[in-house]
RNA sequence: GGGCCUAUAGCUCAGUUGGUUAGAGCGCACCCCUGAUAAGGGUGAGGUGGCUGGUUCGACUCCAGCUAGGCCCA
């Protein structure tokens, strides 16, 4: 008996082999020697999008790297050269935040200089962290030479982009609001506020009506429009009064006045105010009152416009709200729609300037009183009490932020047609799946031009000096060259380091006033501008790579993040994207959909999962999921993927264990000596390899999973390996039937190792290394090429054949079955099976009789005519003219094949032993 | 509130341009085997196709609304 043995566990133990594994490719070098493997092919490349380097790794990060890798294993065998560069996103405020709690109270006095330095060792811890935690992903690239966006060269290129950008005229500055903490005296991002209860005043205020207004002109009146504010102090800033275009409003007359607003808030505003007798004496259309002018109540000489805008509610206030864009966001970008102007009385720490007129030099939260005061005066108030509501803090010194417009550098979208150029470039891209080009498409018609400017320290400072004698903005092709200069030398701490004179050229002089003296620009770039340049600082600054990529492959997000930032810097500069396609994938959420949180107590951590099953079934987890859209994971979930995983590493031991005694260099066998059924396993194979290579070249690699996975079980475990024991345990171990089938298993694990690769990339490797050495060409299952597609291996009139058997061996199961529940037989060899068929398919089935007890796994079958079928037999339901009838075997139980045969005994050698068995020991 | 997307058996996925009893594998149940053995084989039971309307002779497939969820804005 030629028995299968194998050193290849059953037991995967993936948590302690997988790290061997890792160590076996540092050892060969695995990165470097698919490189010069790879050299001279043509290039794939898949640039990557900069992690944040701050925390370890998570699902969702997990899995977007799994994705990558696959694509660019799969690439690197299927014939090019794709080196692949991680890289990190290492400036920006949460590692500048992070850095600032650690210090405490120092961070007060700490020097710029020094604050980037910890900030830059914070970053680099993390990515020291992440590294490894991706690395045992068995993601293979270039880890020990990463692209950081806080090394110099890469620095240099923000700056040498800004210019370009600069230079194109798409660069401008205007003031917008930020968050802003008056007691601090610095700007806030979002995530350093918290929200807190706040008492504030809530008042309404009246607008003299100026304009004349078609529905209220009868009336003598003095008109007022009617805003409700809890914020008294902008008041100062206010330029409008917007209402919601379709809300219906009203004019009410009222004790020698006549009060607008709308409609929905009557009742609460008359009850509010104490208005008791009251005479709607109009209504209209919020759009009806566009353009309209009102006097300021605070500054009689100003004036206030009615615009429109659909964030006006109707649950508050009174349908007309108080518009100041230098206090507000959705101000803001009402004032950018009506052309309106930003005023910002407010100084950086929290006073009126002279701009607030009367209000000048008191403090803002302090002059609410005075402002109330001088309302009242002028008989504009009506109403004045307190509330208590959710306000924004400071999460350093706990006061409340305010909106305060700020001067901010900006990238036009639409001087010189950036967003449109933008648009045609998108066109010209891959989008993967389809879809995504609907939000890439809208999110850049939609967007408003791109804030670049950021008051903060950890970051690449924004190139521009100031003339100290002129003011102007200096920013020329000599200026951008000496940072760059200066960047690619000593970073970008030299900025915080030097003098504005120092970075400038000796001598340099102001090109408007030829002022000598110059300031430097505080602000710094927004770190989306800074990954954005990754196509410029990366794929065309480093040799392996190429510009542009061939694929982006990052989460939907980053339809307005990276893609969009990558996209805007590379047309700006050179008129086209830097990707010729872009792969989205979903988010990783829970096995309800739901997004992974603390508080639902469903987060799966990746390095848990590592730690308890293997890198492996995280991959596998990858590749069964269909990406294009949220990708649930769970424990649940992540033990049928083991299960899966068990299955796949159970059918390569079984090939591996019957393949100990076979050589391929003196054991092959050739084609045309194969049995049929080898064919049409062979068959089968190419046809799986051609679909599972189609599933990869278009990214849909769940499709490959559930394809492959169903062939290892439907074609190959219950049927071609099943029927295949008997040949490989029974046969004379060198006979041809046997070699025969090793030929196959051989194939197929080449094949089966080569395909999962991408995929299972340790245990492929581990398989791989159980491959005879004489035929493993390469060290490491990474280096060796995809499977060869074997035309010759296709045989479609004998696979069409052996289906129609195949189909009735299905039934025979069924047949078989009843047997055994009416416990006449046990296992399938105690059967023997009569076929009862007409026409064709009795010749085809006559045509293979003597072979068809091996492929049924019985001892005898015999075929007859359909008439002959006797009563009690099984009538196939799915085919026609088919009865099968069970009998027990006849004959002895051969002691070493374990068929049922009548030659059993005939052997005076071997008594227990049927005649082939006693053949096969007789010749040996 | 807006844009994009998703919702098919317990799980992961298929379902060609709307057309006969909606498929696969896993899992599950039961059975067999004990020479892939913390394996292997067989049979079988599982789906109001998120919900509600509409178009149509006919819809899982088209349309509308709703619900739940995701990403991004506001």
């Amino acid at each position: 008996m030629n028995l299968p043995q194998t050193e290849f566990p059953m037991k995967a133990n993936l948590p302690q082999r997988e790290p061997e594994m890792l160590k076996f490719w540092a050892d060969i070098d695995l990165y470097k020697a698919i490189r010069s493997v790879s050299k001279g092919k043509p290039k794939f490349i898949l640039h990557d999008g900069p992690p944040y380097a701050n925390g370890d790794i998570h699902a969702g990060t997990a899995m977007n790297k799994i994705l990558k890798d696959i694509i660019v294993k799969y690439k690197t065998m299927a014939g090019f050269d794709s080196p692949y560069v991680p890289g990190w996103d290492c400036h920006g405020q949460p590692i500048e935040h992070n850095v600032e709690k650690q210090l405490g109270e120092k961070a007060k006095t700490i020097s710029q200089v020094d604050f980037r330095k910890l900030c830059q060792d914070y970053a680099m811890r993390y990515v020291d962290i992440q590294r490894e935690q991706f690395m045992r992903l068995g993601v293979s690239g270039d880890w020990f030479d990463p692209y950081l966006t806080l090394k110099h060269e890469y620095e240099a290129t923000n700056v040498k982009t800004f210019g370009e950008l600069y230079k194109r005229g798409l660069v401008y500055k205007r003031r917008k609001p930020i968050h802003w903490c008056v007691k601090d005296q610095t700007a806030l991002a979002e995530a350093e506020i918290e929200y807190k209860d706040e008492v504030s005043p809530s008042i309404y205020v009246k607008f003299p009506l100026k304009s004349e207004f078609e529905p209220v002109k009868t009336f003598d009146e003095p008109k007022f429009i009617v805003i409700w504010t809890t914020t008294p102090w902008t008041l100062p800033a206010n330029v409008a009064v917007a209402v919601h275009p379709e809300a219906d409003y009203v004019a009410i007359k009222t004790a020698g006045e006549i009060l607008i607003f709308a409609e929905a808030r009557l009742e609460v505003v008359a009850t509010e105010t104490g208005i008791a007798d009251y005479e709607v004496v109009a209504k209209f259309k919020g759009a009806d009152m566009e353009f309209l002018k009102c006097e300021h109540p605070l500054f009689s000489e100003k004036e206030s416009v009615v615009v429109l805008a659909d964030y006006v509610g109707l649950d508050t206030g009174t349908g007309a709200v108080h518009t100041a864009p230098g206090h507000g966001q959705e101000d803001y970008l009402t004032g950018l729609k009506y052309d309106l102007p930003a005023p910002m009385p407010v100084d950086a720490a929290g006073h009126f300037t002279k701009e607030a007129g009367q209000f000048a030099g008191m403090y803002i939260i302090k002059a609410n009183k005075a402002i109330i005061e001088y309302l009242k005066e002028k008989n504009l108030l009506s109403y004045d009490t307190e509330i208590t509501h959710s306000y924004p803090c400071c999460w350093r010194c706990k006061n409340p932020v305010v909106f305060r417009a700020t001067e901010q550098w900006f990238i036009s979208m639409d001087i010189d047609d950036l967003r449109k150029e933008a648009l045609k470039s998108i066109a010209d891209v891959r989008w993967i799946p389809d879809w995504s080009i609907r939000r890439i498409n809208s999110m850049v018609e939609g967007r408003p031009d791109w804030c670049i400017s950021r008051q903060r320290s950890w970051g690449v400072p924004i190139p521009v000096f100031y003339c100290g004698d002129c003011q102007e903005d200096v920013v020329t092709e000599e200026t951008i060259k000496s940072v760059v200069e200066l960047f690619m030398k000593d970073g970008a701490d030299a900025w915080f380091d030097k003098s504005a004179e120092e970075i400038l050229p000796q001598g340099y002089t102001c090109p408007k006033c030829s002022g000598k003296k110059f300031v430097k620009e505080t602000d710094i770039l927004d770190v989306w501008f800074e990954s954005g340049v990754s196509h410029e600082g990366v794929l065309k600054t480093r040799e392996e790579l190429k510009w542009p990529a061939d694929i982006y492959v990052e989460g939907s997000d980053q339809h307005r993040g990276w893609f969009q930032s990558s996209l805007m810097t590379s047309v700006g500069v050179y008129h086209r994207a830097p990707y010729d396609a872009v792969l989205t994938h979903g988010f990783v959420v829970d096995k309800d959909g739901r997004k992974m949180s603390k508080s639902l107590g469903n987060v799966v951590n990746p390095l848990d999962v590592i730690e308890k099953s293997g890198a492996d079934i995280l991959r596998l987890w990858v590749a069964s999921s269909d990406y294009t859209v949220d990708v649930a994971i769970s424990p649940d979930i992540l033990k049928h993927v083991g299960d899966a995983y068990r299955r796949i590493r159970n059918t390569f031991r079984f090939m591996i264990g019957n393949l100990f005694d076979y050589n391929p260099e003196t054991d092959a066998v050739a084609y045309d000596q194969f049995l049929e059924l080898d064919k049409w396993a062979l068959h089968q194979m190419t046809q799986l390899l051609k679909t599972v290579t189609a599933s990869y070249e278009s990214y849909r690699f769940h499709g490959m999973y559930h394809t492959v996975y169903n062939f290892f079980t439907n074609e190959l475990s219950s049927l071609y390996l099943d029927i295949l024991k008997d040949r490989l345990y029974a046969s004379a171990a060198g006979s041809r039937e046997r070699r025969a089938a090793q030929t196959v298993l051989f194939e197929m694990l080449q094949v089966f190792t080569g395909m999962l690769a991408p995929v299972l990339a340790f245990t492929c490797e581990e398989a791989w290394s159980y491959l005879p050495e004489a035929v493993r060409k390469t060290s490491s299952v990474h280096l060796s090429e995809w499977p060869v597609l074997n035309e010759d291996y296709l045989d479609a009139e004998l696979a069409t054949r052996w289906d129609k058997i195949l189909k009735i061996r299905d039934e025979a199961s069924k047949a078989l079955e009843e047997a055994r529940n009416a416990k006449l037989i046990g296992n399938s060899l105690e059967a023997r099976v009569e076929l009862y068929v007409d026409g064709a398919t009795k010749e085809l089935l006559e045509q293979y009789e003597p072979q068809l007890a091996q492929m049924f796994i019985v001892s005898s079958i015999d075929v007859h005519s359909f008439d002959a079928a006797p009563e009690d037999a099984f009538k196939s339901d799915t085919i026609e003219a088919l009865a099968i009838k069970v009998f027990a075997a006849r004959g002895s139980k051969c002691e070493r094949c374990w068929r049922y045969e009548d030659t059993v005994g005939e052997s005076p050698e071997h008594r227990g032993l049927c005649a082939r068995c006693a053949g096969v020991l007789a010749g040996a």
